[in-house]
Order: structure tokens, then sequence, then C-alpha cells
RNA sequence: GGCUAGGUGGCAGAGUGGUCAUGCAGCGGCCUGCAAAGCCGCGUACGUCGGUUCGAUUCCGUCCCUAGCCUCCA
């Protein structure tokens, strides 16, 4: 089966095609690095590297996530803490990058800097104001909203209802309210660069046409990101890059991922209702934060809750249970196909819900398998449904053995079991229940099985 | 107000015009010295009111409810 995608320009789940056969261009908007990211801002992250590791499997993907690094946040961030504009981003920019690594992300192929593509924005905007899209008014460069007949297609928004109905305030230089800043002016304490229309800074939206078009070309497949950047991020790219390049599409398939909500609310900065990823990789593995994201669907909305946190943890728990004790070498795991349900369930718009229940049902089929050959061969799909997915990627001893501080060391654990093996052996059930509660009370559960005792942190 | 998405069992969450999601929790059983893990089984789920249909949770319409977005400042 072919891979089908849900475009929101179209509003409809279409099959994918790339413009080159064999080759894709994806484009995602990544962070602006002024501060920690949150849960919510990992989930296009996280929810469009399982589309990038699907899409690895049939074509040579080419993928490319920005970093945002000037914005008039980061100015007020500069203004507040005293530091360098330079300094914060690149801080922040590298938290970024270990938060995501910690969620299993693989690193983009390009990571543009919107300061390294200043040159470029002023080309762009300078071609739209030859093309009679853009306008200059007092120091500041405006996209005309009305020059671009589509304007609202990708949002679903009528202009004219958009005008009528507005409330905004208009800048005196607005030629109409819709119209969107493509370069501003700056002061001698903001940055700034020299342009055609004096020292000043990009929009926002600028950035990210012009970076897309310098690296992944005038039209690209796909535009992924969330769904609160539709408008009027996404819909300001379209139109501008539209314009500026003789009509071309920018992207042929748009992509949104639903928000993160908290008690129902959306996680935002400004509710304050936040969960860092940065404080969370230190309270749970971060593949159990990685599974939490992917247990919905990336298009619907989805709460987060301690319970949801603690169901993904039992369901990798399930999952490196019944593969532990397999051998299985890192070459034949490599080699291994995934399920074919399991990419058929990915490959229709990314259902990783459905994934992961055809996971959960080839473990099944393992724990009750006897045969070592079929267990194996089992565990290699589980493996391989896995690594498509980014799950499952440290030892089952390891999970198991967990990475707490303050709890017993192994060594300690292995002698306790080896002394209540030997009270079993003389039938003194009381001395072994009192190791094992002993060993209960610091987080440790124990297995007696066929091949001997195992234990496990329980957290 | 406009637009968009959604309302599924105790919870989370897929999916489908007519026997099965899946996970967590619960109950019963098997296994176990007892447990744990695992396995087997169980629980009359599809917001409302209508319509189409032999048959609708699934299609159509109504209504109710929820969430998000509605530019440049924040």
């Amino acid at each position: 089966m072919a891979i089908h995608l849900h475009d929101t320009l179209t509003g409809a789940k279409i099959p994918f095609e790339p413009l080159v056969p064999g080759r894709v261009t994806m484009y995602l908007c990544g962070p602006t690095v002024y501060n920690y990211a949150h849960i919510g801002n990992a989930r296009p992250a996280v929810v469009f590297d399982v589309l990038a590791r699907l899409l690895r499997r049939n074509f040579t993907l080419t993928f490319a996530r920005n970093l945002t690094d000037v914005d008039d946040k980061i100015i007020a961030a500069a203004k507040e803490t005293g530091e360098a504009i330079g300094v914060i981003t690149g801080r922040y920019a590298e938290v970024y990058r270990s938060d995501m690594a910690a969620l299993g992300v693989t690193p983009p192929d390009i990571e543009p800097r919107a300061t390294d593509h200043i040159g470029e924005m002023i080309d762009m905007i300078a071609t739209l104001l030859d093309n009679g899209c853009a306008y200059a008014a007092e120091g500041h460069v405006l996209f005309d909203v009305s020059s671009f007949a589509d304007y609202g297609k990708l949002s679903k928004r009528d202009l004219r209802e958009m005008i009528a109905g507005s409330r905004v305030e208009v800048a005196p230089y607005k030629k109409a309210p819709q119209d969107f800043v493509l370069w501003k002016p700056s002061t001698e304490d903001q940055p700034g660069w020299e342009s055609p229309w004096g020292r000043g800074r990009p929009g926002w939206h600028i950035e990210c046409s012009a970076m897309a078009a310098k690296h992944l070309g005038q039209t690209i497949d796909i535009h992924a990101g969330g769904q609160d950047l539709v408008f009027p991020h996404h819909e300001n790219e379209l139109a501008q890059s539209t314009c500026a390049h003789g009509g071309r599409t920018l992207a042929r398939y748009w992509l949104h991922n639903g928000y993160l909500s908290m008690d129902k609310e959306k996680m935002s900065k400004s509710l304050g209702n936040v969960l860092l990823v940065h404080d969370l990789i230190t309270m749970f593995p971060g593949e159990v934060l990685r599974l939490a994201l992917l247990g919905a669907h990336y298009r619907q909305p989805l709460d987060w809750t301690d319970e949801a946190v603690d169901g993904a943890h039992s369901r990798l728990d399930r999952l490196y249970g019944a593969v532990r004790g397999i051998e299985v070498s890192d070459e034949d795991r490599a080699r291994a196909e995934p399920p074919a349900a399991v990419v058929a369930a990915l490959e229709d718009d990314i259902n990783t819900p459905l994934a992961l229940a055809e996971v959960a049902g080839i473990a099944r089929q393992l724990n009750k398998e006897t045969d070592s050959g079929v267990r194996r061969e089992l565990a290699l799909q589980v493996y391989a449904a896995c690594d498509l997915l980014g799950l499952m990627q440290v030892n089952a001893e390891e999970w198991f053995a967990g990475s707490k501080e303050g709890a017993l060391p192994a060594a300690e654990i292995e002698s306790l079991l080896e002394e209540r093996k030997q009270a079993r052996e003389n039938r003194d059930f009381a001395a072994a229940d009192a190791i094992r509660d002993r060993l209960a009370s610091v987080g440790i559960a124990i297995e007696d099985g066929p091949s001997g005792t195992r234990w496990r942190r329980t957290g």
C-alpha cells in the first residue's frame, strides 16, 4: 500500500507521491530558541520523526528543521537577562537538540538558522516588491494580501470576512489589516541588518519561506508543523512563497499535528501550564514520554496526564518483558523487516496507535510461544517495528535495571537473590519472603521463572 | 460571532455498514511454596433526535457539548 497522508490544504487523506520519484523533501517548523521546549512543542518533532523514519524506508529523504534565532521574544529575553542574543540562542538550541535526542528524535539532515539566511530573505522580499505583491512604508515592508487570490485557502478563511470582522487596530502604514510584515526597522539597540529599506530585521514568516527554498527548493513535498501554525504562519508562507516563485506550489502536502493539552486546556507558555521536556526527562525514561506522545493519532488532541505517562511506562515494560532474555544481534535486528500490519498502519496517515496495537499483538504471541526459534523471529518483529517507531532503543536488561539513584546496587540485589534461593531450597519460605519484601520496599520486583529468578526496578 | 477538529466501554485510544481493536485498571481461572510476570476467559462502548438501509457506532441531516484558531502587539 502506498503512503497516504492527510493534507490540510485539501482537507483530505491522499496518496503520497513525491515530486521527484524516489526523493522526498520535508520541512518542519522548529523552535524559537529563547527558552526551554515544553512537551507540547515536542509533539511535532516526535510525530514527524516517525514519518521521517517511515519515508526513509522507501525514499531518499532530505529533512530540514529550522531554528528561529531572530525574534522579538528573543530580544526581550536578552534585555531581561542582560545576556547577548547569540549566547541565549546558542544555549537553547543546544538544549533543544539534547531534549529531542532524549525523546529518540533523529536529528534533521539540515538545521538552518534564520540569521544565516538574512540575504536570502532580503532577496525574496525584493522580488515580492518587484512583483507588486509587497509595499514599503515607513521603514516596513508589508505583504499585500490582496495581491494573492488564494489567501486564506490553507486555513479555510474568507479574506472578505476577515476584513469585515477585523477587530485589530490597524497600523497606519498598512493598506489592509491582513497585510503582514516582511521586514521591519530596528532601533539602535535591536539586532538589525542593512537592507534596501534601511537597517532592520525580518518578520517571522519570511524566514521559513527563504530557508525552505534555499535548502529544499521552491516546491517541497511535505511541510509540517503544529496545528497552531496553520494560521497565520503557514498561510503567510504559502502566500509569499507562491508569489515570489512565479506561482509555483510551495508544499505538495501540508501536515499539522493536534495540540497537546493539560486538564483539557491547551498547553502554552502564556497560560503557564507547561511541562518542560528538560524536566520530564529527569523523571521518566525518554521512551516513556515518546510512547505517551505516540499513543494518540497525531491529528487528534492529546491530553497529557500522569495516567497517560504511567500507561506508556507499563506498555514499554510489557514489550521489554516479552523480548527479555532472547538473544538478538544488532545485525539481525537491523536487517529485520517490520511486520506488514505495522507498516500499513503507519503508511495510513501515521496511525501510531494502530501500529502500537499491532506490536502488542505480536508481543502476546511471543509470550505464548514456546519454540525458541519462533520466539526469536517474533522478537525480531517487535524490534523492527519499534525501530520504526523509535522505541525500544535500549537493552531489555538495562531497561529493567533502570537508572534510579538511591536504590540497591545490582551486585547487592544478586547476592540477596542468591540468599533467597538458598532459603527456598531449604523450604524456608518465611526467610525467602522476607528478602522479597525487603527488595520490594526499595522498588525491586522479582519474578521466579523456569530459568531462575529475574528482578526489575519498579520505579 | 466565523472557521476547523472532535464527542467510543472505569480510563486512554484505534477502527468499521452486519463475529475480534489494543493498552491500563477490575473480576474469574491456569501457572507458582506463596507471589510477580505471563497465558486463558469475562464485562450488553460508540453524545442527542430523526432519516437512508434487510441492518448504523460507522452514511445523511438536526440539536447539544468540548477544544483550538480568528494576523502585525502580546
